[in-house]
DNA sequence: ATCAAAACCGGACCGTGGTCCAGTTTTCTT
DNA sequence: AAGAAAACTGGACCACGGTCCGGTTTTGAT
């Protein structure tokens, strides 16, 4: 039981907005994993099942980008502020549609049997929930992806697929061995600006922390001797 | 001169919208990196520059949020529907204004002086180009941020979070000495949904090689000899 | 200089995400 | 059981991104 501070990590999102009393999905860290539906209250309740009904019937039927607030709303007959009461925007909704698959997954990796869970060494449960997540990603793709706005746009980008291709080149000049295509995307992530910022504006590191890593993981990737 | 294919994708953006002629971004193809405006018209191109202007002057002033077509617009003293047509959309804008920078940074490493550009050995080139593109990141990170709408919250999601909390935790079992934190955030962004989607769906790539190059990655970083 | 076609301009218009608050329903207290 | 407080509802409202098209300007051929 690794992760018993991480309780509240398994619900859906909602990132705490102004909400005078306890936000109502914040309320279900003390559901946990069981039951479904905290102290809300009775009719929220069923409105908020009604919602999630509402919106897994359009995805099915219209495709995610379907998945509009207002759409869910009028498919749920409720009013629209209603949906944002609940589940704070767009992206909470399609979290609280994903939650499910997701703590299943997190399930299977926290507490299944090995090589995904507990008892096989740590590389090789590396190897599993790499692939576990491909498959899993592999399904509900699109909800993911809707979930995620500008998602697609990251990597259509030339200005960043000159940066990212640049790298490719340099690694198959260093190992030519590996798919260094692949590679190269695994690369860019630690560069990511969105990374950069989060690492560093929000939790704080300092950039030589940054540097060193990026260091580090291009020594340990093409398997140069650590020269340091 | 390796990359004389790539020329375009030094280029802004603008994913080509379904413009009846060339569309006016595009045809600064022909223009390499020398000059800036290509065949424009007059008038546009003179808007143009009113619009790059006042977007710069908006960001400075007031911040990169505060950059709205609209604002933009008024500001030029222009109509809303020249800032669509010259740029597409609010991405293309603030890439066009990133673009300037991106420009100077493509050319430091695809034909700079040594170690970032070429001329050094690859590794070594590898990890010039991550602390440059830190630096780089550093300082328009505004701007870089503000191109890619959600950017922040891709890393405040919960569920993301616990994912890459657990390849931290293997990670530090199985390689102790690194930066486990920062070597999770490259791990994860090989897994990134956005990633899988645009690999497989868009580019083709077959999953058994996604799987095969995390495998290899995972290998690689922990320093596991590999078994195939 | 003149004219037609091509390119461009501007602002009205739309859909969507998100906010707000008056009125209603539920829950709690006594 | 009754009444007050807390929580919830729903739809009017706003801002912004993006589309469209009638009217204007530029271009280039004659």
């Amino acid at each position: 039981m690794l992760y018993a501070g991480f309780m509240s990590a398994v619900l859906p999102s909602v990132p705490a907005p102004q909400e005078p009393v306890g936000h109502p999905e914040l309320v279900q860290l003390g559901a946990a994993l069981g039951g479904d539906e905290p102290c809300l209250r009775a009719d929220a309740a069923r409105n908020r099942a009604r919602l999630l009904e509402a919106a897994a019937r359009l995805v099915a039927e219209r495709g995610a980008e379907a998945v509009t607030m207002e759409a869910v709303a009028a498919e749920a007959r409720v009013g629209k502020g209603t949906v944002f009461r609940r589940f704070g925007d767009r992206t909470g909704l399609l979290t609280a549609l994903l939650d499910h698959s997701e703590k299943k997954f997190q399930a299977s990796f926290l507490s299944g049997p090995p090589p995904l869970g507990p008892g096989a060494p740590p590389v090789e449960r590396l190897r599993a929930f790499g692939c576990a997540m491909l498959r899993r990603s592999a399904e509900d793709l699109e909800l993911q992806l809707a979930a995620e706005p500008c998602a697609p746009r990251r990597f259509t980008n030339p200005a960043r697929s000159v940066l990212r291709h640049h790298v490719a080149v340099l690694l198959r000049q260093a190992v030519p061995e590996a798919d260094c295509e692949l590679l190269s995307h695994a690369l860019m992530g630690q560069l990511d600006p969105a990374l950069i910022h989060h690492l560093t504006k929000q939790c704080g590191l300092p950039m030589v922390r940054l540097e060193d890593a990026w260091t580090d993981l291009v020594d340990r990737v093409t398997g140069t001797a650590p020269t340091r």
